[in-house]
DNA sequence: CATGAATGAGTCTTCATTCAT
DNA sequence: AATGAATGAAGACTCATTCAT
């Protein structure tokens, strides 16, 4: 009499891969919309041309949607780092370069640096300990080889350093972040009361912070 | 329909003062019992031995308390540093120490953090223009004071240079604390995993950054 | 969060009209308690067996389902009168036996003045406009039936004189309805010092006024 | 220390009555602003240039104010028509001028129809018995005068006729206000959507209906 | 596998009135 | 008489999640 499902069911492994993508793929896009907030399940269900149940098939909560966006992206953003340091072709100065990717990407990605500011107080809250264990594992490696990628390319610092490097890079993203992405309404106000100089340009913001910070290690490891 | 005060009126300005200063204490006590979701009005106004409605006869909405108890942190550890960059003794590593202040700061008062992290998406949001508008000028002109007492101490500062450093070092503050604030439970199960590195310890972490920061910003300047 | 589902699904079209008209039933019930304010929507979800978010599923707002059980009572109304003036039995006194069908209504639900009297200030400020429109469209288009089918049996009145006396004659419904029911307390002391009559009795006034008000229609266009 | 008045106090009994009537007017001009709902004690207060406590050495309630400028209201009307009725000066249509002269009052008076539809509902609700008494007994008083000045102009008439004819214009006077003060929204859509036919005029549906309403009454009589 | 109906916890804010000063 | 600080009750609505179909 009723409860016949609309779509296709999703049978083979592929089909189910397939489908946990267009899932986060419907949540992404209507987060861009809106960043200032996790768009609701039925959004997102309706987004996916989904029913609300099937999400749930396919995600533990809501959050784990986004958790598995976020995931995504500081794997890809990891592997460019990666690349660009391994990359053979010498570059006369790699930090500003390997700050310029960083910076890039965020702006291409502009779902990225709302979903990490969320990352601890939201998503991990209510994503199963298991994901996020293997997510953090995951990403400890990664972060492990492209630091090892870092220090063979720049003089003076060990692996550990690098590591520190990208945690405090991480940070630095963070921060200035939300510095600058303050509700429309206060960023309005204070640009018209010349107040402008507390909300920091994010995209040349982190590549002067980023610049300093590393240079900055160079200088306190070498000293 | 009600009525019977039970605590005193506070008629003249200062008891007024007097009492809004008591519902910050009480709020902010009540904070730091779970830093991580601001306290209902209800049970504010029980900590503070008042009626729920009284609290509206001295702040706006819940997030103003917090909002102010926020600003007159920036506005205390602002005028420390001042202090510290105006004191004639001279000091042989000026940024070590400054950057320990600031450490101690945070240490000292352990819901400073936790509003600093909300006060772009949560606060803001529910404080008159007004309030923010204040809040922010005073701030822009104690950094601008700030930065001129940093940069006569330091040479090869601007001013302007300054004052974009005060603004990085508060999002490394901002960026650096949320890393290490996780979840209890999160932050428990990553360390019983080998995942600490993943968790900066806040201190610790502050301290080697600012440096870094700092002192790549006069590396930077320089060259 | 939550969930445990206590009642069964209704999943058919039929099942949802009729759990819609299970609340409305609850609802009114609720109110001929207490016809001087809208019950809680708690109270009505309770009375309907039902959880409030379910209430929500089927009305926007707690008044979205009095407005429609005023709307039903309207409909209902205007449909007695047309089949009663199209009914082909002569009758001796058509304008008598329309007021009396119409007095005989609003006694049978008691319901109907209460909401009737609140549907412009309380109901039409918080239901969707489309709802609102919906509704109003049908009374004009059900009014303008009854004009006619008046019309046809009332020598001397044009259908837009029926519309006109039926607008007149449901002012004449809230107005003297208004003025007979006065909160209970005052009601008792009118009556004991001897000011009842400026209490009229709703039944026979609203009879003998319309009578008066159809009457001096037929007069005012013939004269 | 504080608690000391700022306005002059009101000693003699003119100068009590120069101060009820001071907050009145008040009371009024607000309410005009605004005619959908009552206007706050703080507001008024303000308005009239008082502390809030002072009206309640004034008003037992908010309500009373409101009751006392409706109670002047209808005392006035009653007068015109008494006037109007004991004047010598012949007049071709004493109905139709009288039912002018009730629509001009209630066009002069645009705080007066929206006090009289809250009387019942609301204000009488919260006004002292013995308030409401003294006015009821005297708006009988002169109701029964202005009647029987009815009775002598208009022949066929009685007193009692009279009476009961007052009710029910004041009854067709709240009904067709209510029904053409629908709240701004509301009103717009339904003219954008053709509508109006829904929403009588009110100047000119009260002439009319009160001049059916009374020569029907004098049909009914003679009949 | 897919659906979508049902659940219910959780909370801020207003404002008429009182009464200490 | 005048003031205005203190009181506290009262209630609609959202939305993540479950599980019967």
């Amino acid at each position: 009499m009723s409860a016949q499902p609309r779509r296709s069911r999703a049978i083979d492994i592929e089909d189910k891969v397939k489908r946990r993508s267009d899932i986060e793929r419907a949540a992404a896009e209507l987060l861009k919309q809106d960043i200032d907030a996790l768009p609701s399940v039925s959004d997102i269900a309706k987004a996916a041309g989904l029913a609300k149940g099937t999400l749930y098939l396919y995600f533990e909560t809501k959050e784990a949607i986004y958790f598995s966006i976020l995931a995504r992206h500081y794997c890809t953003l990891l592997a460019s780092l990666d690349s660009f340091f391994r990359n053979d072709r010498q570059s006369a100065n790699p930090i500003d370069e390997a700050v310029g990717l960083i910076a890039d990407f965020v702006r291409l990605n502009p779902d990225f640096m709302p979903l990490a500011c969320q990352s601890a107080a939201v998503l991990e809250r209510k994503v199963d300990e298991e994901v996020i264990v293997e997510f953090k594992s995951r990403l400890l490696t990664d972060m492990g080889q492209v630091s090892e990628a870092i220090c063979r390319r720049i003089a003076g610092l060990t692996g550990a350093d690098c590591v520190q490097l990208l945690i405090q890079t991480h940070a630095m993203l963070l921060g200035l972040w939300q510095m600058q992405h303050l509700p429309a309404e206060v960023n309005c106000i204070l640009r018209s009361r010349g107040l402008a100089a507390l909300i920091p340009d994010f995209d040349s913001g982190i590549r002067q912070a980023l610049r300093q910070l590393w240079q900055g290690a160079l200088l306190v490891r070498a000293g």
